[in-house]
RNA sequence: GGUACCUUGCCCGAGUGGUUAGGGACCGGUCUGCAAAACCGGGGACAGCGGUUCGAAUCUGCUAGGUACCUCCA
């Protein structure tokens, strides 16, 4: 039974949804001012695995992965302005065609992540009524203040009704100490009051009206809003990256119970940051990779290029909740890893069955479901299925034999937790067969033969030839008993 | 300063109180015309110092080092 860390009660909990079979689930998305990063492919697996391994135990997923293309308040010299607003006026473009833009680069990169698309993807911008009417909820229930035309929630009053601060382990008393100038302090009535709804100033270009002034929905609000919209006011899982339990979750939590009188969330699920050489990734510190710098290896901090898959297994081989650190050099393990996956899975889908099974062969499917249910413990799926790997390999070098019965259900396992559950994709780049792509092999094949007939007359230097000219080209040669194998 | 967490072999990275994680690299062997691949074998680890225990990398205390959050960030 399936297993998962809650970091509201920091242990791992068995998982029962609200409703049999069906489960509900929110993930926060990305910020669409820029292009993504390592940091939006973390959350962006981590909950992908979540969301297919749902789906192979049987639950019926509703996914919600919000865009936040209202843009969270930048906290800078810019006061006030968001994010979005920004680079708009930089750019000189529409605050939704930035938005626009970006989140379809976004897209792009998750697809070549070979991440599945949310079951829904609400826009901030597209959901103002209904952020205003949960703002208007929480002033109905006497914990949120107008002040100058800006909405901010009244963190005390609510603190005395609730518990403020159980997702984080905060208290008021430690985050009063910490003041901090931020725009629009001196509206509030005190440090840690969060804004609900934010009074535009005259140069700011994204708003929208309200009761209350010309402005945006505070920065917590979406998730709020949008996750009880579509997931209803109790729903399953809610989760994202390590860096936001405080204060974005912490807020979302008070906004809900505020509004709700009532948790929403029973399940808060934490992935845990990426590191760069040992230090944190992140925009300030310009030490951000995009994946397109990635998959080009266009970055001084990069030996070479890695694809999307070698990325998706790299971030694989660790568990979610640890932090995983990038380096070429771990990075190019992955891949050989990854390299010695696929060839392990084309052998396997080729193998032909015997009598009987000759060999021992773990019952990796009991294995395979037993680390997923031990919350989502992946780098044990790969190790399982690494020690599988092997026995194929066995096979397919003709020292051991394998039933048909035995054959099938490897096959079979294989199949379901390489390609449907891990996401990896195993099929051969040259996905859509074409003329031109079997042209191109026979071609290849075509040189191998006449390698082959070379190797008969013990012509090695022609031989030789034709290998070490196509090894250059970049294809990788291998002999076989009675024949060759080849691939790029 | 407050809160949470981490420290595993050359590198990455799992881990249940007692039994081989796995991958990469490296060394040796088998196979091969030579390679490559594959297979077999190998070495080595649990930050330091105490405690609990028959037994601890795994529980506990202290020390050292590191990270994250408290401020936009995944």
């Amino acid at each position: 039974m399936l297993q998962i860390y809650n970091t509201l009660t920091r242990q791992k909990e068995y998982f029962r949804p609200l409703h049999e079979g069906r489960v509900g689930m929110y993930v926060c998305g990305p910020t669409v001012y820029g292009d993504a990063h390592l940091g939006h492919a973390r959350p962006a697996i981590t909950f992908d695995l979540l969301f297919r391994y749902l789906q192979y135990l049987g639950y019926k997923v509703r996914y919600v992965r919000n865009i936040t293309d209202v843009g969270h308040l930048e906290h800078d010299a810019d006061e006030g302005e968001d994010k979005i607003a920004k680079k708009a006026r930089l750019e000189q473009l529409e605050p939704m065609e930035v938005a626009q833009y970006y989140a379809n680069r976004y897209h792009h990169d998750m697809e070549a992540l070979n991440v599945l698309p949310p079951s829904i993807e609400p826009h901030a911008s597209g959901h103002i009524m209904e952020q205003i009417e949960f703002v208007q909820k929480i002033l109905d229930k006497g914990y949120a203040y107008i002040s100058n035309g800006s909405v901010y929630m009244d963190v005390e009053k609510y603190a005395q009704d609730f518990h403020y601060g159980k997702l984080s382990g905060r208290n008021l008393n430690d985050i009063q100490t910490d003041t901090r100038e931020l725009d629009g302090q001196d509206e509030k009535k005190h440090s840690y009051d969060f804004a609900l709804w934010k009074k535009a100033s005259p140069e700011h270009i994204m708003r929208w009206h309200s009761p209350w002034s010309d402005g945006f929905p505070g920065w917590h609000m979406e998730c709020s809003a949008m996750g009880c919209k579509y997931l209803g006011e109790e729903f399953d899982i809610h989760g994202g990256g390590m860096d936001l339990i405080f204060p974005h979750h912490e807020a979302e939590i008070a906004q809900s119970c505020a509004a709700l009188g009532h948790d929403t969330v029973r399940y808060w699920m934490h992935n845990n940051m990426i590191t760069i050489a040992g230090k944190k990734m992140g925009k300030s510190y310009g030490n951000f990779i995009t994946l397109q710098q990635f998959f080009k290896g266009e970055h001084q901090l990069l030996s070479k290029a890695f694809s999307p898959m070698t990325i998706r297994f790299f971030i694989l081989m660790a568990h979610y909740r640890s932090t995983v650190d990038f380096s070429s050099e771990a990075l190019e393990a992955a891949e050989k890893g990854l390299a010695r996956m696929q060839e392990a899975y084309t052998r396997l889908m080729s193998l032909k069955a015997a009598d009987k099974t000759t060999i021992e062969l773990t019952n990796l499917k009991e294995l395979c479901i037993e680390a997923m249910d031990d919350d989502l413990n992946s780098p044990i799926v790969i190790s399982h299925l690494f020690d599988s790997a092997r026995a194929i390999n066995t096979i397919y070098d003709g020292k051991a034999t394998i039933s048909s019965e035995d054959l099938t259900a490897l096959q079979t396992t294989w199949k379901t937790f390489v390609t449907d559950i891990l996401g990896l994709r195993m099929e051969d780049t040259a996905g859509a067969d074409n003329g031109k792509i079997s042209a191109y092999k026979g071609a290849v094949d075509m040189l191998l033969t006449m390698r082959q007939q070379a190797k008969q007359e013990k012509d090695w230097a022609k031989s030789d030839y034709i290998r070490n000219q196509l090894t250059a080209l970049g294809f990788s040669i291998k002999d076989k008993k009675d024949g060759f194998e080849w691939s790029l």
